[in-house]
DNA sequence: ACGCTCACG
DNA sequence: GACGTACGTGAGCGTA
């Protein structure tokens, strides 16, 4: 050490404090002191950070030296330089202001260097005290992510993101920048920062900054030599904005000569001084961190006295949330007693915490378990070492049980048929053991239970169901992992933040299921839960883990024929319209047809921006205008290449090599299910383009692809459910159902129609099951509204029924607030009540509901059955897209597979329902879907 | 985060 | 007489 105190062989640890600061408050729910009401959330989770930053360090990367830097206060430097910079920055969030000088007080407290200087940002004093510090021999971690101090990395400086744990050398840097950290500032300057409000070139990013100056070596060079740049805009650009990068530069580049007034000896690190640092915790009222400290320092905690909670007691007879303390199991024998509890008890309420959310990939890093309300334990797994130790080293963390031997107990409870698993959602959960083999059985679902209930009126996350009916907010999980880009895995959630979490949920869970499952019979949907929902559950897990082979080649390839005629097409777009503008920009183009072309039928929404939608521009392009066509040529390419054929690649398993959907079954109002990540309830179909999508998803060699849909189910749901004898007898006789719904209304004979006759009745047929008005169908069918509204006058005419039975769907829902489908799915019907506007819409989703629920509720029937129905074959069930199933099957059973689907599918009404038309289902065969639909 | 647009039944 | 309007979904993109 030199007499400075500081030199060889010293490490500066320099931490932004700012953005500690705004982790914290932006981490954490708005904590109040309990006693005065005095915001505190951001200066809990600032020395939450900071303690377990100075607490946790320990090997080769520990600090010899540490400070904190803040920023002080408004005008710098660079405001002489540019007055607009930071011009924009949002205004505080006004709870947040009155704790900054209290960060300072703990920083303090815990005896760190704390430094901030007037007119100076805390990135220029960091830059200055890193310079210092290398300079003087030493090595340098900045703790912060802030790309602005990105330019400082090398030569012994180095950055650690706090939030991900990650260091940040010169290879991060340059994997973020396109360049090293000593042309940071060149790229910063030509690429410009909207929140620093730091100008740039126009229209050129970090990308296209970063191959500039990787070709003319930085940015003098490149601004000398701004001629020879081949692109005409590019090269204008900088030419004309020369002037106004180079402020950029001086806005970007730090400054390392801000005037200190101590010397980097006096940041040498000390122990905190335990009277001071305990009574600033105390005054602030952090219970937990004032006994953590107290306990890390060897001394006695003092004693938080705060205002009495004002928090109600739980209902008397039930003990409240967590009340008998939430046990971490670190011992088999400890387990053991929660067997044996369960067994007792016959039933158990289960979560599982995993690495991440797609269930074929995630890991397991603990389960949760919940007997009575009170008694909830927690079992970590796979914790790893992570939050909190900065240097963590990812390695799993001691006082966990094995996985194997934890699931090995626990699998015979769980598969016992005599133990009921409660889950919330509990299809994840399934899946997730099931990867481990165990077979869950019997389960029953909360998330369900209040579908069954509330379909309609709220969503089923655990989050709202547990306020609703618990009148409990459950720890959030972003208070555990973050969320954004910063967010970290569960595993490296520390156990003792996760245990009240996972423990919770496993409580909530129990308490829920014992608030909904009286309710199911009071309300009359225990056969809707037990018959079309609760056995979905391994119907769907099955499905899902299944998956569905996707050639991924064959996607690559259409990807790439893609981009060419999108290339091709932006370069006409571009000639038509006279000028270079993002053909993806719905507001860009609305511009340019409405106003600098000023064509016609320009319609500025609520917004204020014109509306270009297809029906918008089909029209455009019926008038004769060119432009219009070529962007809606360019939009049907453009979605099928983003959202199928390129993403669609994405999501194929590296494990399986197929894509594996995850179906959600409580998402709909209806009871439809839900394809996410990635939706495969929406491949295109309907274009020629478009269907070639489909010849990606294939059947293994020796199989093929089967596909059975039934035909026109919703109408003759409507057929049944509104008793038109018309169009029972239609669907009785196998006949064309618009052509004989065309010949009903306009007195033509079925053979020989005009194929346009039978287009706008079947417009109509299908507008009936959406509560169709005039304006709707004179839309869909561009035809003046009055001709819409007497076709539709004329059908009401020849089938007076369906009026009957939309009037009474709406009285039905008016009186009771719900509507039912012939299986007995209750949909809510919250709106109905309503007026303005919003009537219309409500009126019409009661009339949608019990068509589109009961044509649901049968191929949900379908499902359940199926199973049992094919077990004999070799084939399997893959995808469901609301009217039809997809089975792969070996080649030699697909015919067999196909009659015997079909028979399931046909009678899945019955016994329930004996429905007065027949189901009829379509099927095909194919080596791929686009041969098998 | 939100609106627009568009893919499906 | 005016108003806003077909039912149910999910995903990607641009914009703020």
């Amino acid at each position: 050490m030199t007499s400075t105190g500081f030199g060889k062989g010293c490490h500066l640890h320099l931490i932004d404090g700012s953005a500690f600061i705004f982790r914290a408050y932006h981490a954490l729910p708005p904590l109040t002191r309990k006693s005065d009401g005095l915001p505190i959330g951001a200066v809990a989770g600032f020395c939450n950070m900071l303690w377990k930053y100075i607490s946790d360090q320990n090997g080769s990367n520990a600090p010899t030296h540490v400070a904190v830097i803040f920023d002080h206060s408004s005008k710098t430097f660079r405001n002489d330089i540019y007055p607009e910079y930071k011009a924009n920055r949002p205004e505080l969030p006004e709870d947040l202001r009155p704790q900054f000088p209290l960060t300072r007080e703990a920083t303090r407290a815990f005896n760190v260097a704390c430094i901030e200087t007037e007119g100076f940002e805390a990135d220029d004093i960091i830059a200055t005290l890193a310079c210092q510090a290398r300079d003087a021999g030493g090595a340098v971690t900045i703790v912060s992510s802030d790309k602005d101090l990105m330019q400082l990395v090398g030569q012994g400086v180095n950055m650690l993101d706090p939030i991900k744990n990650k260091a940040i050398g010169p290879d991060e840097v340059a994997e973020k920048f396109g360049v090293g950290p000593d042309r940071v500032v060149d790229v910063q300057a030509l690429a410009g920062d909207s929140v620093d409000n730091v100008p740039g070139a126009p229209g050129i990013g970090v990308k296209t900054a970063a191959l500039l100056i990787n070709e003319y070596g930085d940015l003098e060079a490149l601004l000398e030599r701004a001629e020879e740049i081949r692109q005409p805009k590019r090269r204008q650009t900088l030419i004309d904005f020369a002037e106004q990068i180079r402020i950029s530069k001086k806005l970007v580049q730090l400054d390392c000569q801000t005037p200190l007034d101590f010397s980097l000896g006096s940041l040498e690190v000390r122990d905190p001084e335990s009277e001071a640092l305990l009574d600033f915790l105390s005054r602030m009222e952090f219970r937990t961190l004032t006994a953590r400290v107290a306990e890390k320092l060897g001394v006695e905690a003092p004693a938080v006295v705060s205002a009495p909670t004002s928090v109600a007691p739980a209902a008397p007879d039930l003990p409240v949330m967590g009340a008998n303390g939430y046990q971490t199991l670190s011992d088999l024998a400890a387990l053991d007693a929660w067997i044996d509890d369960i067994r007792e008890t016959g039933h158990v309420a289960i979560d599982t915490e995993t690495t991440g959310l797609d269930e074929m990939q995630a890991g397991l890093v603990g389960i949760s378990l919940a007997v009575r309300p009170g008694d909830a334990c927690y079992i970590p797994l796979a914790h790893v070492e992570g939050e909190g130790d900065l240097f963590g080293s990812g390695d799993r963390l001691p006082g966990q049980l094995e996985t194997a031997d934890v699931l090995s107990a626990l699998k015979p409870v769980l598969e016992d048929p005599a133990i009921l698993k409660i889950g919330q959602n509990v299809k994840y959960d399934w899946k997730i053991l099931a990867r481990h083999g165990i077979s869950m059985t019997p389960v029953t679902d909360t998330m369900l239970m209040s579908y069954a209930l509330n379909a309609g009126t709220h969503n089923h996350g655990m989050d709202e169901l547990a306020e609703r009916y618990l009148g409990h907010k459950c720890i959030p999980i972003k208070e555990l992992i973050g969320s954004g880009k910063s967010q970290i895995g569960f595993a490296q959630v520390a156990i003792d933040k996760a245990a009240p979490y996972a423990a919770e949920d496993a409580e909530v869970t129990l308490r829920l299921w014992q608030h909904f499952a009286p309710l199911l019979s009071s309300e009359r949907v225990t056969t809707a839960y037990e018959t079309l929902e609760r056995p979905m559950i391994p119907v769907l897990a099955d499905m899902e883990m299944a998956g569905v082979k996707v050639n991924g080649d064959t996607l690559k390839r259409m990807s790439n024929a893609f981009a060419q005629k999108m290339a091709q097409l932006e370069e006409e777009i571009h000639q038509l319209a006279g000028e270079k503008f993002n053909v993806g920009s719905p507001k860009q183009l609305g511009e340019i047809l409405f106003d600098k072309m000023s064509l016609s039928g320009g319609k500025q929404g609520k917004t204020g921006a014109y509306s270009t939608s297809a029906d918008v521009l089909e029209d455009l392009a019926a008038e004769g205008h060119d432009l219009p066509a070529r962007i809606l040529d360019w939009r049907q390419v453009a979605k099928l290449k983003s959202t199928y054929t390129d993403a669609l690649q994405s999501h194929v398993n590296p494990d399986t090599g197929r894509v594996h959907t995850s179906y959600s079954i409580a998402g709909a109002q209806t009871g439809r299910l839900a394809s996410t990540d990635p939706n495969l309830q929406n491949i295109p179909v309907r274009s020629d383009e478009g269907r070639r999508i489909r010849e990606a998803f294939v059947a293994t060699p020796g199989h093929r692809l089967v596909s059975l849909d039934y035909s026109q189910i919703e109408l003759r749901i409507l057929a049944h459910v509104a008793d038109i004898p018309a169009l029972k007898q239609a669907f009785r006789d196998g006949i064309d159902i618009h052509a004989m719904t065309a010949s009903q209304m306009f007195h033509v004979p079925v053979e020989g129609m005009d194929p346009m006759v039978r287009r706008q009745a079947k417009a109509i047929n299908f507008g009936v099951i959406y509560g169709i008005s005039g304006y709707g169908l004179s839309r869909n069918l561009r035809i003046p509204r009055a001709e819409a509204q007497a076709f539709i006058n004329t059908y009401f005419e020849r089938f007076p029924e369906i009026r009957v039975y939309m009037d009474k769907t709406v009285a039905d829902a008016k009186e009771h607030g719900f509507v039912r489908t012939l299986f007995g799915r209750r949909i809510n019907t919250p709106g109905i009540n309503a007026s303005g506007p919003a009537a219309g819409g409500a009126r019409r989703a009661a009339i949608n509901a019990p068509i589109q629920g009961a044509a649901a509720d049968i191929i949900r029937r379908a499902m359940i059955r199926m199973h049992a129905a094919i077990r004999h074959l070799p084939a399997k069930m893959l995808l469901q897209v609301h009217d039809e199933l997809v089975f792969e099957v070996e080649e030699s059973a697909a015919e067999e597979l196909i009659a015997a689907a079909r028979q399931v599918m046909e009678a899945a009404a019955e016994p329930a329902v004996k429905l007065s038309v027949p189901l009829v289902v379509d099927a095909g065969i194919g080596e791929n879907w686009a041969e098998a639909h």
